[in-house]
DNA sequence: CTTAAAAGTTACGTATCCGAAACAAAGTAA
DNA sequence: TTACTTTGTTTCGGATACGTAACTTTTAAG
């Protein structure tokens, strides 16, 4: 049994346990675009804009609108019209949404830290 | 040391590389929550009941049904009556599910074998 | 100046999902 | 049997998100 079959499940295990712990949480229930667009933009370079933002996910520009129009709402981001090029909106980082981001990391890691599935794992050989 | 000892900036790195491929993949695009049911259904041990999944997850019975019927439609669950108490319905895994699952858990793995974010970090004092 | 291109938003019709409440089926207990 | 409880599904109205296409604003090209 080779060791990257248990980290995979380990992986898997603590994606499950956070992921849990966000679905049973309060928390403003986030797709995965808008998850997936909240931390491109908290944790990749500046500038993002809606194009860039379109090609790094390969969804449409529309959707990234509605995705930047919802976490602004949530005040997880903030637009900006770039001076320089007037055309183009910057989405910029919050004070709410390092806070959100932060208390997601804090999740993983504690999910990470939690007991993982044992070596009698549900996953191989029955299916 | 379990080799799973990140840091919180770390995790989310990971956090966001494998939602970023998993946004871009064109895979069927689940749900929050019909990932955490996913998650549940495999690495969790059965029996899996509508009733015990909403608890799990803190939400409605008509939200699981919903998500198994979906999931089903994908082919990645199956309900099953319980022979012993025929009000129940088992949602079991599938051959289908565990190797999206299997694929998903190589997408995580992936990613955190991905360089992380320097020290330099985007998310500290900036806001 | 006029025309074209680029960036983003809005409009439109469709699809999905939600919670609450009503419902059907199966079990329990008198 | 009859009444009650438990389990899961369906229905309802409303919210959210999707992609394509049309549109506005701004910039660039001729």
């Amino acid at each position: 049994m080779s060791g990257i079959e248990i980290n995979e499940l380990q992986a898997l295990d603590i994606w499950r346990r956070a992921i849990v712990s966000s679905v049973r949480a309060d928390a403003p229930d986030l797709s995965s675009r808008q998850m997936a667009l909240l931390l491109s933009v908290y944790l990749t370079p500046p500038p993002h804009t809606v194009r860039g933002l379109a090609a790094a996910l390969k969804v449409s520009k529309p959707a990234i609108t509605r995705a930047v129009t919802r976490l602004a709402e949530f005040g997880m981001v903030r637009r900006k019209t770039d001076e320089e090029d007037r055309r183009s909106v910057l989405i910029q980082r919050t004070v709410k949404g390092s806070v959100y981001l932060r208390e997601f990391g804090d999740l993983i890691v504690d999910a990470a830290r939690g007991k993982s599935v044992t070596d009698a794992s549900v996953l191989p050989q029955n299916y």
